[in-house]
DNA sequence: ATCTCGTGCAACCCTGACGTTGCACGACTG
DNA sequence: CAGTCGTGCAACGTCAGGGTTGCACGAGAT
């Protein structure tokens, strides 16, 4: 299940990708677009949508002879409910080798 | 505030590192004990592990000589809020659009 | 007191990611 | 119908990241 996770992540992992997304939130906008408000070439932008895209986290629309790109949530939530149950999972299994601890003494994990 | 998220994300986005958390997630082991288990050097494992400390995901404990390594809930609980909220800020635009564009008709957003 | 074993540090490959420049194509605009 | 403007593709440079080997150190186990 985590195996769709890490191309999002990946893609997340980056500023610029971040500053695209950013924008696109707010507004779509094409490759063309996004250029002139980055510092950054629009072949760069480019590349860093097909990331988004691949990762689901953007999708293109074609407008006239332009392809515009919008931010979509719904991947962002899905990885939110992904991430909240491994973290909930973890700290689970913390507490409850917290409760054990607390009731035992000389705990020796085994190695 | 993306400004913390970006070095979790970059730490989320390594299947090695992913197998160390799942390891730590089910019980902490320091970096040796890590890399028995992983088809990985203990020095690369020592690598992510710092990487992953750096982000907030894991924390070390010291157990007599060696120092074992606890994987945290809280920071992915907390990325996971974040994601949410920004989702669901996308979600919120796109469908505050849509409700302008039925209303409206020949709707020419912007460049 | 000794020796084991876990850790830390440094140097070193190598692949992949980010960014650039340059060019070609094609679909709208006018 | 001509010309603009947005896009796609390819080659290239550069640097950080993931991995390895090798060595040294020191705290605990015995």
């Amino acid at each position: 299940m985590t195996a769709t996770l890490v191309p999002v992540f990946a893609a997340l992992a980056d500023d610029t990708r971040w500053a695209v997304l950013q924008e696109l939130g707010r507004q779509e906008r094409s490759a063309s677009a996004l250029a002139t408000r980055l510092p950054v070439t629009r072949q760069a932008i480019a590349k860093h949508l097909t990331v988004l895209a691949d990762a689901g986290l953007v999708e293109p629309v074609r407008v006239g002879r332009e392809i515009r790109y919008r931010a979509l949530g719904a991947r962002l939530s899905e990885t939110a409910r992904a991430l909240e149950a491994i973290g909930a999972e973890w700290d689970r299994r913390l507490s409850a080798i917290a409760r054990i601890a607390e009731s035992l003494q000389d705990v020796t994990p085994p190695r």
